[in-house]
DNA sequence: TTATAATTGACATTATAATGTCAAATTTGG
DNA sequence: CCAAATTTGACATTATAATGTCAATTATAA
């Protein structure tokens, strides 16, 4: 009926749903003391890895999220300061969101509590491991991420 | 700061994130045209892979979701009479979840919309890579539901 | 048996996420 | 420069999920 691979996957997909949860109940355990959530804190992972300030729009889309919610997101954050909104010279109503100094200690602090946890949980697991884990998520985002676009050739 | 494995895995959780956001949002296209979501299929399969039937709070205890959440699909599954209730010799008022004839039908119909899916979503990968991810998927798993349970031996 | 704790479904409330619409602003193509 | 399409934030509505409480019931222990 499926093939080997297919079997395996579907194998694999109802546990990759689980440990989604659990990592997000887990994030969100370990920044409430900061005020944050596993939403908040990918947030603002997201303004600190983009190289310049964007208009919230665009760090929605660099979260795979939908516009909307992250926007109320970036508003809930900007009302406890932990991001401020830069007046965008290419765009009157698109203002550039940035991390306050608020913002950026509390994103150092969020990391800093992250560091002994990752490392617990990743105890026992090989690297050579994890980057295959890797690689396979990669490739299955990429595939379900080119949304079976059959681009007509002009 | 972190270690080499701590720095990997860290790597890896976003992409786990969106890949699950992915999944879940390709699942209720996929099964939309039966009436289905992502949730609702999966409350379906916990109940099918049940050896015997059992009320909503074992099989929310099975998906790792909360009770109420999964109450309040099983009752909408009802409500389109997927599955049943069944008199509980055990329990007076935890009836046992079943699934009608219909509900049979369509988990089936949903099970046949998968199977050329997955086989398309594995293609080009290897059942041995995949198993090695579902490997560290589940130790990954075990390692957070162990919620720190320091056993005091009596 | 009895009392204490745990489980269960129902209900209510809140929080978060998703979807649709709109007007303002910008970009694109001519 | 102009018109059409796209982007963007604001707003409203709905859907889904999470949290807390309660009474009924069952399980456990004394």
């Amino acid at each position: 009926m499926r093939t080997p691979e297919g079997d395996a996957l579907s194998d694999l997909v109802l546990d990759l749903f689980r440990l989604d949860s659990l990592l997000l109940t887990a994030g969100d355990r370990l920044v409430a003391p900061l005020g944050l959530t596993s939403a908040r804190w990918q947030v603002l992972g997201a303004i600190v890895a983009a190289e310049r300030p964007q208009p919230v729009a665009w760090i929605a889309r660099d979260l795979g999220g939908n516009r909307q919610n992250v926007q109320r997101i970036i508003n809930d954050l900007h009302k406890e300061e932990l991001v401020a909104f830069e007046v965008n010279p290419h765009h009157r109503r698109a203002q550039l969101v940035v991390l306050t100094r608020k913002g950026q200690r509390t994103f150092r602090a969020a990391m800093e509590l992250q560091a002994p946890w990752i490392d617990d949980l990743s105890d026992g697991l090989s690297v050579k491991d994890i980057r295959t884990v890797h690689r396979v998520i990669r490739s299955l985002r990429d595939k379900l991420e080119g949304n079976g676009e059959v681009e007509e050739s002009v």
